[in-house]
DNA sequence: TTATAGATTGCCT
DNA sequence: GGCAATCTATAAT
């Protein structure tokens, strides 16, 4: 099915998402354990694209799917912030894994990250882009923007891009730092509806100066809401 | 204490 | 395609 008609389904009514499943299932849908992160970064990245991103606002349900990632080694990687050596900005990296990395940059947006390695190990995962699934309405809301049509041209301002789906799920640092996403009380956490990605394609990561040559950002091909990099 | 670069975005020509 | 916005962690004095 295509990508921009199923995205209108969930627009509609809210009762369906991609993949057919009924909300509930969406809802019920279990958090990935801390095992799942507590790996290589580069191994994560790929299993995250097609999990959910859930925010709970109250009764207030945000749910976006991942179609984006870049993967962030540990001291070893140049453009990762964990490179050289534990801060108090980037403690959370050094921690447990499973744990949301959020820090602010360029002095306008926040970027979300998933801890990953043991604690005592750095490394983490950017979420680039996500595919929006359910509380469409709230979104364009936070993002102060204004969508006439359900399709994916309009739909992906809302969440494509690193800045735009913090923005989209209220996440900040003071809120949502440290915290564990692989709690099922979590309002922020990561879950499994079921949902496997076709295919996966891995690129060069965007917006870094060092260590560009790595392919570290991996991507659902052809899913209209991954990020658009400028040259 | 000061300087600088930054895992971006939106708006301009 | 170019550039300003706008803050702050970290590096350099």
């Amino acid at each position: 099915m295509p990508q921009a008609k199923r995205t209108a389904k969930t627009l509609k009514g809210l009762t369906e998402y991609p993949g057919g499943k009924p909300l509930k299932s969406l809802l019920g849908a279990q958090p990935l354990p801390a095992a799942f992160y507590s790996r290589d970064p580069r191994q994560v990245a790929r299993e995250l694209l097609g999990k959910l991103l859930v925010r709970q606002n109250g009764g207030q349900v945000l749910a976006g799917r991942v179609v984006e990632v870049e993967a962030y080694l540990g001291q070893d990687d140049p453009a990762a912030h964990a490179y050289s050596g534990p801060t108090r900005r980037n403690f959370v990296l050094f921690g447990p894994p499973g744990r949301a990395y959020v820090y602010f940059i360029y002095g306008n947006h926040y970027c979300l990250n998933v801890s990953c390695e043991p604690a005592g190990k750095a490394g983490c995962v950017l979420f680039r882009a996500l595919e929006p699934v359910l509380g469409i309405e709230e979104m364009a809301s936070t993002r102060h923007l204004q969508i006439e049509s359900s399709r994916a041209a309009e739909l992906r301002f809302l969440t494509s891009g690193p800045g735009r789906l913090t923005q989209a799920f209220g996440i900040t640092r003071q809120r949502d730092n440290d915290k564990d996403l692989t709690s099922a009380n979590s309002d922020l956490r990561i879950v499994d509806d079921g949902f496997q990605a076709d295919d996966i394609s891995a690129t060069k990561r965007v917006g870094i100066v060092k260590a560009t040559e790595e392919p570290l950002r991996f991507l659902i091909p052809g899913n209209p809401f991954v990020s658009r990099p400028r040259g």
